[in-house]
DNA sequence: ATTTCAATCCGAACATTGTTCGGCTATAAT
DNA sequence: ATTATAGCCGAACAATGTTCGGATTGAAAT
């Protein structure tokens, strides 16, 4: 009995992904999450590690998923984009959130999610203003079998970042 | 008046943000957007320029602050957050939406704005577990002057990124 | 028309950083 | 004891980032 239920215990663990990461990986993480271009020399004397060192545990998080990729953020009214919104969209089909789907393509959509509740959509969008905002919204509700539309338009913001390891 | 009027018209322009973009800048920043790990040789071959001259751009639009900065983006399961949750606080007093904006030190919270409509704070929160999440919404539910608290849990995510160039 | 100025580009040299390698240590299993 | 594995290090090497001088262009001023 031991020795089976431990294995399968282990198993179970480590099925459904959640990557086993001591402190320095963590530490290594937020700084990344942070600033991703430290260099390994910055990263190794933050951790207390050799650069190689950093360098191994890196690649072993990139191939494991953990870090999933590195992105420039770019400033959203540097580019004319000054409208944050957000969308919960009612939807009473099945086709409908289907069609709501392929708005994944528009340059003014960040991200879109499904959501709890009959056929909700969730929506964040960042329009060039006002006007481009209201015709995204109509395109939207003119869509046959969206039943109601909320928008939050944002007024000012006081934290947007990804994932934390802490 | 004709050349008075032309430069206020100019400053106007100028004056909120708006960086002057042309098309190679712009296919920089969806570049890197997408991948900041490309080597400026690999830049240099997308928007036909040398090496140098990429770099030059990439430098003022960092200047400029288009580029804010560059960051590692983790996967919240692979750190063990597979809860993730949209919050539209309702606040009843200005004191309200200040204990709010504490909740940027949470290592969970992803997102925090204000927005339109009477005392509305938003809420992006990724928590390990339904247990933490319930634990988290009731802190927020026992603040002073938190007339409501809808929340949305994301089943499918199709689309998270930041602003586009495009 | 000519000149000046600023912006942008390029190739080549240079500096920094990323990456690989062999060897060392510690731990755990045989 | 001994083998295997994982993790670390310093040093060499490879790739990339970065700077520089000079050439070209276009616009503004003379």
């Amino acid at each position: 009995m031991g020795a089976v239920g431990k294995e399968t215990d282990v198993v179970r663990q480590t099925r459904h992904h959640p990557a086993e990461l001591d402190l320095i990986d963590r530490k290594i993480l937020g700084a990344l999450a942070e600033d991703a271009s430290r260099s390994y020399a910055e990263l190794s004397s933050i951790v207390n590690l050799s650069a190689p060192a950093v360098h191994d545990r890196v690649k072993r998080l990139k191939r494991d998923g953990v870090i999933k990729s590195t992105v420039a953020i770019l400033d959203g009214c540097k580019l004319g984009r000054t409208l944050l919104t957000f969308l919960v969209v009612d939807t009473s089909s099945y086709n409908a959130t289907r069609q709501l789907l392929t708005f994944v393509n528009r340059p003014e959509v960040e991200e879109l999610h499904t959501v709890a509740g009959d056929g909700c959509v969730f929506v964040k969008v960042r329009a060039a203003d006002t006007e481009s905002l209201e015709e995204f919204l109509m395109e939207i509700q003119s869509l046959e079998g969206v039943r109601s539309l909320r928008s939050y338009i944002a007024l000012s913001t006081f934290l947007e970042r990804g994932p934390s390891p802490d």
